[in-house]
DNA sequence: AAAGCATTTGTGATAATTCACAAACGTTTT
DNA sequence: AAAACGTTTGTGAATTATCACAAATGCTTT
């Protein structure tokens, strides 16, 4: 095995530039050193082609807030502000992201910033990771000498929103605190919103639908940020009626307000379930995300459900497939189907699905299905014959229904 | 506060027998001391009244095979072992026990036997409780020098058995010894088998039911118990069929042989899913106790349901009615029926969960619930009048379909 | 090419359901 | 007591679902 390198990082190198440049000689990649706030503290020159994420951040001095976001929502912040080892991050195309290993600079368990490196030509070596470690610990007295490190933390507003919506703030007081040094009034109970677009969400926009919420008077927005073509809310409902009924109708006024732009297909809504307490701020985005998901892998007269709480038996869709997963459950039912549908180059499956989803109407289903009447008639019989499922008993359609849905969602 | 007294337990006895009444002196309570397997060593001439199971233990010599069941079902012999502080047990009637509080008699963490002591006129208070205490540490050196607590522990197939249900043996190898150590060949998958009755299962039916498993040839029993009116049994299925259709088919076989003597829906049956390591078997029990319990809160249908794996959607209610819990979910629509039908005296409720549950079929219904057809049909829409549910939707009338029985289990 | 099979479509008859409407009944309200 | 209301039952017609059967199609097997 290799022996380790003698530290070639060793003494002081008058600038986080000369610093930068070092780190890019020595593992032939182009590097950037930012600090906490991801604001750009130095870069090398390195003649390589670089990545729209790298130049976005060299221009605007700071990175830019859609890919700091990216990067809070795949954990990759977290994962670095809780371990000094180098973490690799893939390749993220939304963003303008190439492949790299970054690290981060502490000093004890506070961070004060982080290095960056893009695998532009090659990629790092255990060795490379090693070194970049080295660096790291370089980079930590140069920040210290120059007193870059001990300024005091500024979150703004959409990290802070990350960090609840991640889970990465679990403590309420510290929430608070927050909020309170960003002038929020930490209004509760509270309910986290997904306004997804077809597009990209542009600034114009952002504004444009905070300024809608407002003029709404349903809803009082306390966080908000754009992500790629989604638009994420924190707000409090605000009036008589039900929290939730209000967040309804904040919906609908924002669907009947984007119909002018675009085609009603395209854009959708979600939002999660009433939390009191921010540090529920996670579970409600994820309620969103899940009530999204349904919505796009099931379509149909999902798409009018918006709320979390409206989602009836698709709320426990994830939780019945895990215990079947657990279980090793297979429907053989369905099974059955599909294998007679590869042999015989039929429909069944697909029949069936309809048929039930159709509330086992006869002439709905078979003008769905583009067949006669009797032709669907004819298959129910053969798919009795085949599976033995009895169309007549609720327990079994049931389960026959939802593990049709579940086969779709997951 | 009352200092403690001063130890009355102090010295030799000379016998055991001559300790066990001083205990009963103390306490004015009959008094009775047992081995590690519940094996009777002595008890006190106390002259009030007894219970049924300490005549039986006394008779018998051994505390009856029903009663330590029960005691290992209900968990107080795990507390006892874990623990040397006296354990309360209310009475339990349909083993003839009365109030009582017993205490380990323990060297270390090994279990030497117990001290019961029965509440027949008198509670033990706290005071008596820690006199309790002192007692067993006094019986401690009575068995010590008697070398008593030396004989090994011999643990006899029912309570292996119980321990195995109630999930007190968490580890395969020492499960295996113990099968080894009764020439039990360790035969797996396995099943766990309830076979219920009306009646107490008696020694004599005991030994049809397994003469019954062993003639039908479709399953192995390696441990069975009776439990009161159940029969349990831990059973490999033997064949080239499915195990589960195996198990299904020694079901059926034990259904028509004890047609002759009961009428069919007094006996029931049911059995968990297939194990595939010892440790399971606590799991197979729960699940085929749910079987049993589907079957007696919803009836119908359900009473041909006897394998866990056939339970279909009923599988997942428990796991629905928890997650609704910790939601703090409720089906409003329900909740207004029952409401509406308070207030007006009618049975909007239990008229659209028949219809549901009658496949929506209009002339089953109204014939189940002795109505005319268009009263049925003027509920229904009433029905939708008033919870706002949309009888053509399936997904909401699965939830709500689902929620009625939810509301019948839980 | 012919036969066999599963599938689709069409026709017509039959059964089940939904709907509209009216009358009767029982409670509660005025 | 009359009126109002919700409920039940009955009648008949319109709609829809189900069934039996025949014919046609397409595919595979022989």
């Amino acid at each position: 095995m290799k022996e380790y390198q003698t530290d070639p990082f060793k003494g002081t190198f008058g600038s986080l530039e000369n610093l930068a440049d070092k780190i890019s000689d020595v593992l032939s990649c182009p590097v950037t050193i930012e600090d906490q706030n991801h604001r750009l503290l130095a870069y090398s020159t390195h003649e390589d082609s670089t990545d729209p994420a790298r130049v976005a951040t060299i221009i605007g001095r700071r990175v830019p807030e859609k890919v700091v976001n990216s990067l809070w929502k795949d954990g990759v912040i977290p994962r670095l502000q809780e371990s000094d080892d180098p973490v690799r991050v893939s390749s993220i195309q939304k963003v303008g992201l190439g492949d790299r290993v970054a690290v981060s600079i502490r000093k004890n368990s506070e961070v004060l910033g982080y290095i960056w490196v893009l695998e532009v030509e090659k990629k790092l070596t255990a060795d490379d990771m090693h070194l970049l470690k080295l660096a790291a610990v370089s980079a930590k007295s140069q920040l210290l000498q120059m007193q870059i490190g001990t300024k005091k933390k500024e979150e703004n507003r959409q990290e802070l929103f990350w960090k609840m919506l991640t889970g990465n703030l679990p403590h309420e007081e510290r929430i608070l605190e927050k909020l309170h040094e960003l002038n929020i009034l930490p209004v509760l109970p509270a309910v986290v919103f997904i306004l997804q677009l077809q597009e990209e969400v542009t600034p114009a926009l952002e504004k444009d639908i905070l300024y809608l919420a407002a003029v709404n008077q349903k809803i009082n927005v306390l966080l908000s940020a754009a992500d790629s073509n989604q638009m994420l809310l924190l707000a409090s409902p605000v009036g008589k009626e039900q929290p939730l009924d209000l967040a309804k109708s904040f919906v609908e006024s924002f669907f009947t307000h984007m119909k002018e732009r675009f085609s009603v297909s395209e854009i959708k809504a979600a939002y999660g379930s009433l939390v009191t307490s921010f540090t529920q701020v996670e579970k409600s985005y994820k309620e969103a995300s899940s009530v999204l998901a349904v919505q796009e892998k099931l379509g149909g007269e999902t798409l009018s459900l918006t709320g979390y709480h409206e989602l009836g038996i698709y709320q426990f869709l994830d939780t019945i497939y895990e215990k079947q997963q657990r279980q090793g459950y297979q429907n053989e039912m369905l099974k059955s189907l599909q294998e007679y549908d590869r042999l015989h180059k039929t429909e069944l499956y697909h029949t069936l699905e309809t048929y039930l989803t159709m509330d086992e109407n006869l002439n709905k289903s078979s003008e769905v299905l583009h067949i006669h009447m009797n032709t669907l008639l004819y298959r129910l019989k053969r798919i009795g014959e085949i599976t033995n499922i009895d169309l007549k008993s609720p327990h079994q359609k049931i389960m026959i229904y939802l593990d049709f849905k579940i086969n779709r969602l997951f």
